[in-house]
DNA sequence: GATACTATTTAGAATAATCTAAAAAAAATA
DNA sequence: TATTTTTTTTAGATTATTCTAAATAGTATC
């Protein structure tokens, strides 16, 4: 598998160390590598030093390894795929939130420019996936929004449900009675210091209180 | 790639050597399947060695290869993967007939069950692919309809257009002006000697002539 | 039936990705 | 700083797939 450019494990691979390398900005160590990718420091050390030459990481011996830019931007396209896939299982084949990763890992390494500028439009270019984290665009761009739970909203401020934190069907049927969803947009109202409790105001400016388990799962992007 | 069983290169020589042996029920010669596969006869044959001792294919030393009843259940799941997969792009992606199977040779290696039947569900439970061929069923049944082009139906016959074999955007607006797609019913009213079109009669009563040109192009499946 | 030609298989090597065990470097500790 | 511990790298194998070149089997021809 190496048509393209480069293989699924090579992918692999420039995901983990961008991610990795993106979430504290320090270079990442062989052991974290290995822990992230299932493997031994010997496969890592191996391939950073493929990588490295292939240019798309920065590695040095002992020194642990960053992303170029040339990896950033084969990482954003495979994550892209992986979020748009993740879009595509939810809204159109109805898999739960939690059903989708191990089917979007093998989707995403789908070579096809083509497929996938096809599968935005299709999908209506959405902006976030089923776990409210962003989709990048064909250039690598995304809104970086901060997901926070919105139990930790303060009182007055606006936001937009984009993901949940527990897919149960349990959760989902108490969200649907509540007439809430993924989009849904609200403000916070009042907590109650009595039992965590957060009341809001919906689109269709009704009140409601949720609870405070709720609000824990509730994942929104303020304005 | 071993996860499920086998590889996407075993996957794929599964697929050929099922291809080739159900054409003409003979076992399929080494050489015909490199040629098939893009490869050396070589390579075949430590393959061939290999899938036997897996038990997919049966094969001896210099006498060819046919396919196992195991081989032949993975050769059906995977070709109705790649066209239920095709289905997707042209009905859904608005891809053409010729833009699809490059992409489905990826798509059909995606190992998930789920996945398949909520897209067979999502699509409408397709029995044919858009080149007309039969969609096998997770048991791995499927119609065998004789897809034949209009221009050699007979005079009186009714039948049913189930795919193309021009997809070019001339051939496609032309049947657009007639008011033919697939799916659409029709009967053979008369053939004239003359110049080879052919008289049909549509759905809706309508009587129109084709040209030979499209008859020979249009694969219908008789009643 | 012997010879020539073609098809097929084997031998040996290459690349990709992986592993275990041993060596070397870096970090932690005393 | 010297020593111990941890981390990382290298060395040497292993599996999967492929290739070229050489050997062998099968088929065709005279």
């Amino acid at each position: 598998m190496i048509e393209n450019g480069f293989s699924f494990v090579e992918e692999n691979y420039i995901k983990a160390v961008y991610h990795l390398n993106t979430q504290d900005g320090k270079p990442v160590s062989t052991n974290a590598l290995a822990d992230e990718m299932q493997t031994t420091a010997a496969s890592v050390s191996d391939m950073l030093k493929k990588l490295s030459q292939k240019k798309v990481v920065f590695y040095q011996k002992y020194k642990g390894a960053s992303i170029s830019p040339k990896g950033k931007e084969i990482a954003l396209k495979v994550i892209r795929k992986h979020r748009l896939w993740e879009v595509f299982l939810v809204d159109q084949l109805k898999f739960n939130w939690d059903e989708v990763h191990e089917v979007a890992e093998q989707l995403e390494h789908i070579k096809s420019p083509l497929l996938i500028s096809r599968l935005d439009e299709f999908l209506g270019y959405p902006k976030y996936d089923p776990h409210g984290d962003p989709i990048p665009d064909e250039d690598g761009n995304f809104a970086q929004v901060k997901k926070e739970p919105l139990s930790v909203v303060e009182i007055g401020s606006s936001c937009q449900v984009i993901a949940v934190d527990d897919s149960s069907t349990a959760f989902l049927k108490y969200l649907d009675k509540m007439g809430i969803s993924i989009g849904t947009k609200l403000r916070v109202e009042d907590k109650n210091e009595f039992d965590g409790s957060i009341d809001i105001n919906l689109e269709n400016d009704k009140s409601i209180t949720v609870s405070p388990r709720a609000a824990e799962n509730l994942l929104v992007a303020t304005d």
